[in-house]
Order: structure tokens, then C-alpha cells, then sequence
DNA sequence: CCGTAAATGTCGTCG
DNA sequence: CGACGACGTTTACGG
């Protein structure tokens, strides 16, 4: 890991074109070759970057008011030009590898939590499995309710209006299949867009606002209870 | 801008709970009080950060082995604890604002250019409004085609099953006005993909890839007639 | 390696 | 301020 502070150009090449014009910024090296140029602001996107697996080259300049060029380049062609033009402060300093992150609420915790809970759904439920495979993706909870019908479930942190797409698609296809069929969706989510209701309503598919904390608690309360 | 390279433990509780084992790592305090927790290897999204508007506490700590503890919060309450067990680097140091970066080659650019060389499209088109206003949001291109007949295009730059979605619904509301109806779609793209393509047409979709080099080129061309 | 879906997405724009 | 779509989306996961 280098960290620079510079007074800096940089330009990419690649999907698109971008030029920064000279300022100082932050420019972050990692042990990959990535390099990431930083302002002062704004949140955690660089305003420009390179990801690994990538090269620099660092190349001295006898150009006036240029101190180094470097060209970052990965795989695919795209290039990353660093302009040096004056270091302010530069260090570097190995970090060795990161024990990583552990994360916990994601949209697959709400998939287990509801898959063992399904009376937060409906009463009666059975869950058939989850991630129910079909040509075109899983669906996240395949069910029977009271009545023994299917019922496809597709699970969002926030509900929008894509997630009606893919669980309508999900829909579709399902229906074609003689021994599920009929397949009714429902759509679950912590928090529902007012659009993402109104497709879905108006696609006959039944919408769930779920309460992450009460599933959690009471996930916590049976794993007291053994 | 702060620099620091320290051995640190970060917690993050908002949206989702995540936690960071001890370890050396970067972080980046910007002048904003955004925080920035960077390992050595990834990309250039943080292990853990917390987005401005945000506030940041910083407390001395008298327990052993903790050197300092950071509370940095957000409006939301959403908060990131950065424990520090060890300075390894400290450096502080004022940027100033960025003049910003300068984008060319985006989705904006090509929708320019097909507007202006409708003819990569179809023969004999004429334009009769680029972002065509729908109470569903805007349709990129809206033309006629040499029969006077209405074609809806929808241009991305790389063409995915969420763009025909898109120009789908788009085309379902289109169809319902009687002065535009019945309104074809086209899906125009620099590069579809085969699941694309294959709902695009299974839907009565054209498919169309673009050149943005070609396009852009005839573009530059005519600019240098006048 | 491709394809799909999730993301503390972020970022701009427009109402 | 919310909604919506683009993004050099990036990232994780499964076939």
C-alpha cells in the first residue's frame, strides 16, 4: 500500500473517456496495482480508478512541471494515465491481506429468516424449497399455502420495481408448468415503493411489508429455546 | 484530508450490521467527515465507510490495547465505530475543492448521435423527439419509420434484460394512445446480450447494435464540414 | 468464464 | 425531498 498526496492530472481511457485537470488529491496504490485517485469529498468512489488485475508503470518526465507519468493498464486495454506534477507527502508500508468483512442483514438472512417462518406470509404455508431453480434464475421461496396451491415468493430488502419484473418473469414461466400451475407471486420486502405496489397489484401479485427486527427476534428467541 | 495507517477493529450498524476483524488498514477522513476504511487489495469500494453528511466523534480510550475509538454518525443514525489499536501513519493535510471530472462517451452521447444519424436505425426515419415524454418516464427516441408508422427506441449502451423491460413497458403504454398506435420498439445498444435479445424479440423487439466509434466518426466528419 | 441478481450500491436529474 | 435510471456500476454466487 503507497499512499501519495500530489498535485496530479489523470486521464482514463477504456468504456469511456475521463479527464481530471491538475489538483491536489489522494492517490492510493494497493499491493494488487489498483490505484484509486481520491479527493477531498464526495463519498467513497474515487473520482478516478483502476481495479486489479492491472500494471502500473512509473516513468520519471524531463517535461517541465512534470514529475512522473504513470500508466496504469489492465486486461482489457483500458488505461489510467497519472500525471504527477509535485508529491506532497508519499508512504508506503505493507498491510498484509485483510481478514475481511462479516456482514449480517442482508437479503439472504431475510431468505432464511421467512423460510422459517413462513406464517409471516400466510397461515399454513409449506415451504417447498428455497432458491427453487428455473431456466431463467431461482426463485427465492417456492411454497404451497393452506389450500395447497403455489405460491412463488420473491424476497427484496427494498421492494422496487424491478423486483416485479423478475418475480412476473418468474411468473410466467412457472405458469407454463402443468404441475405447479397455478403459481401466484407474492412479493416480500422490508420497505415497499408505492410504484413497486402498484405493479405489483396491478399484476394480481400480493405484496408483504416484513419486519426484519420481529423475524430476527424471534429467530433469537427458538435458538434460546434449544 | 486525514490519512492514517492503523490497526483497527470497525463495526458498522445501519442498514445492515458488519464487522471488521482487527487489522492494519487505511482510513481516510475527508474534509466532508467522511470515513474510509481501506485494505490493501480489492477494489475501490471500501471494506467499510460511512457516507457524508456525517459527524465524527473521536475519543482517547483508557482500556488496554485501544488507543482511540471513533463514532462517526450520519442524519439516519446509522453509525461506523472505528476502534483504533495502533497508529502505524497519521498525516493531515488540506486539498481544497476538485474542479471535477469531465465525462465523454456516455449513454447521453450516443443518444446525441443516433438522433442525429437515424439512418443507423432505419431508412428513411424521421425524429420526432428524443426523451418523449410518457407518464411512466421518457422514451429515448421516438420516431416514424419510412411508413409513418411510430417506432419507440430504447438505447443503452450495453443492452440487458432490464432495458427491454423497460422499453416493454414503455411500448404497453404507447399502444394504449390512439394517435401513436401501434407503436413498434427498437432496443439499441453498443452490445446486447443473448438473454436480451432473446425476451427483445421473443416480445416483437428489433435488436439493433450500434457503432459508437462508426457513429461517432461520421459525427466528427460532419463537424469538420462547417 | 458467463449470466444473474444484490448492493450500506452511488450519482445525476427531474418532478 | 422522493423517484427513477445510468453507472467505467462493483461484487458475489452458481452453472
Amino acid at each position: 500500500m503507497r499512499l501519495l498526496i500530489a498535485r496530479c492530472t489523470v486521464d482514463y481511457v477504456g468504456r469511456l473517456t475521463a479527464h481530471l485537470p491538475e489538483a491536489p488529491r489522494v492517490i492510493m496504490v494497493k499491493a494488487d496495482g489498483s490505484v484509486l485517485v481520491h479527493s477531498d469529498g464526495g463519498s467513497y468512489k474515487p473520482l478516478n480508478w483502476m481495479s486489479p488485475p492491472c500494471t502500473v508503470r512509473m516513468a520519471e518526465s524531463e517535461d517541465d512541471g512534470i514529475d512522473q507519468v504513470w500508466t496504469v493498464e489492465n486486461k482489457a486495454g483500458e488505461q489510467l494515465i497519472v500525471t504527477i506534477h509535485e508529491i506532497l507527502h508519499d508512504h508506503e508500508r505493507e498491510l498484509g491481506t485483510d481478514p475481511g468483512l462479516v456482514k449480517d442483514g442482508v437479503e439472504a438472512h431475510l431468505q432464511k429468516l421467512l423460510a422459517e417462518q413462513l406464517d409471516a406470509l400466510g397461515d399454513g404455508w409449506r415451504l417447498i424449497r428455497r432458491e427453487f431453480p428455473t431456466a431463467i434464475g431461482p426463485v427465492d421461496l417456492m411454497c404451497r399455502d393452506a389450500q395447497g396451491l403455489s405460491v412463488a415468493v420473491e424476497i427484496k430488502r427494498r421492494g422496487e420495481i424491478d423486483g416485479v419484473e423478475q418475480l412476473t418473469r418468474y411468473l410466467e414461466l412457472l405458469n407454463r408448468d402443468p404441475l405447479l400451475q397455478p403459481v401466484r407471486g407474492v412479493f416480500a420486502a422490508q420497505e415497499i415503493k408505492p410504484q413497486a405496489r402498484v405493479l405489483a397489484e396491478d399484476r394480481g401479485i400480493e405484496c408483504i411489508v416484513v419486519d426484519y427486527d420481529a423475524l430476527r427476534g424471534v429467530d433469537d428467541a427458538e435458538s434460546r429455546l434449544f
